[in-house]
DNA sequence: AATCGCCCTTGATGCGTGTCAACCTGGGTT
DNA sequence: AACCCAGGTTGACACGCATCAAGGGCGATT
């Protein structure tokens, strides 16, 4: 059982037009009617909590999910408790776009911690964006955004080493973070080792020493979930310096 | 210079509803009349050779690609010659799409071979787009497969082996070549060892000491660059096993 | 037909990171 | 307050694959 820590928020009914993410969210540009368009499609649950699956694996696909507050991981489970982290999804993040072409999930979501998130339906949400260009158009830009995320991660994981891949994961988690008001140096991890490890395609140990070496060599303070980024400069650089190095490995 | 064959056909002016491909491409269950309008915004250019560019990473952003023959390889070029391949082309496929959000392309693209292009002018596709559901939807799907599929990489390259990357090369490429008619067995690889092993994450020798391993296996017969297929159950095997080995490996 | 150069192959060696194992720590339970 | 246990850390070791180095073969050019 996860701890039912007792939020008294009731249903969140925050409106799009009201919600601080618009900026990052589906509503990007739009005319404030057709906010309101959008936003009567858009359902709103009680919050979720820790562990919680907004869908699971094999589901027929209904819905995309946009996270409000919280955090959620997608993975692709494969028999007997394993798993591939595909991504941790911060606020204004949207979830389920790989489903739409087979009408099926392919990977489960996780919740991990007390969450807000919002559903869309899909079929209702495609009728609304062709009649509203600039809608279609942002759903046509996030669709691209995911691609272009993903091939960066496909360089991470094709070309970098561990300590470049622990420093971009930091680096992104804190861009990420700021885009959406919070500090960029001081965060808590929602996720633990082994999920960032799974993640990155590290083993656990693997994360922890890395995470031992940054906090030694003053990069870094870190107690438990809680990080403070303290050369956010030198970790980028880390982060970078993979085009440099691999360009040597595997040049033409 | 590039080895300019003396291919004596002249610009191809196969038309959309005629194309072998319409299964595969944008004009996917749309009707003749439909697939009329899209055909008058595509342009179709004279072919290209080994070594032209659609496009170089920071250019503006004006038209998706659809392969109609031969083959592209994308990638992101980094200072002084260094690359990561993000991905092979073959006929159907749709290159591009990682651009929609930038509105600038983030990687470059280069033909292999000898190779026909169409040219898709995106923003009269948007427009175009919003007129036909079905065409809407195909490219929701189209962007959605390639997120689903990037998903796929990201697990090979987080979590399979040397051995589990090129098995998985070869089912990829014998069941995207079947699609398309040709044989599921028995093709040529139009780019080089080097290509793939960027492509893999994998150096040059590596990828060359497994095609002698698989081929002293009795699993493929291979001969520069035509590739026989000799064992693909057991191959699609060894490509799948990684699910089993890195659950162990990566298990929760 | 001889030469050049690129791509590929093959072998020897070393490093990075996975694996195995033990221990520590903090939070929750009884 | 003592216990338990999952998650995290740290150390020792092994192995897969990158790296370095050398040689071979085919295609292109002359």
């Amino acid at each position: 059982m996860t701890q039912r820590k007792v939020i008294s928020f009731e249903t969140i009914r925050v409106a799009c037009k009201n919600c601080t993410l618009s900026q990052l969210c589906l509503p990007m540009g739009m005319s404030p009617e057709d906010v309101d368009r959008l936003d009567s499609i858009v359902k709103r649950s009680r919050p979720l909590h820790r562990g919680d699956h907004l869908f699971r694996s094999g589901e027929r696909f209904r819905s995309l999910y946009v996270v409000k507050t919280g955090s959620v991981k997608t993975y692709t489970p494969s028999e007997e408790g394993g798993e591939q982290v595909l991504g941790f999804h911060l606020p204004g993040e949207i979830i389920g776009l790989d489903a739409i072409d087979q009408d099926t999930h392919a990977c489960s979501a996780k919740v991990l911690e007390t969450s807000a998130i919002c559903e869309v339906p899909f079929q209702r949400f495609e009728e609304l964006a062709a009649s509203i260009p600039s809608l279609q158009h942002s759903m046509y830009r996030l669709l691209s955004k995911e691609i272009g995320h993903d091939a960066e991660m496909l360089l991470l994981l094709g070309k970098k080493n561990a300590e470049e891949r622990l420093a971009a994961f930091l680096v992104s988690m804190s861009q990420r973070l700021s885009k959406r008001g919070l500090s960029p140096t001081d965060f808590y991890l929602s996720m633990s080792r082994h999920e960032i490890g799974n993640y990155l395609g590290l083993a656990v140990e693997t994360v922890s020493r890395l995470f031992t070496r940054f906090q030694d060599e003053g990069l870094v303070k870190v107690d438990r979930k809680h990080v403070e980024i303290l050369d956010l400069p030198t970790i980028e650089h880390l982060a970078g310096a993979a085009q440099a190095a691999t360009s040597r490995k595997h040049s033409n």
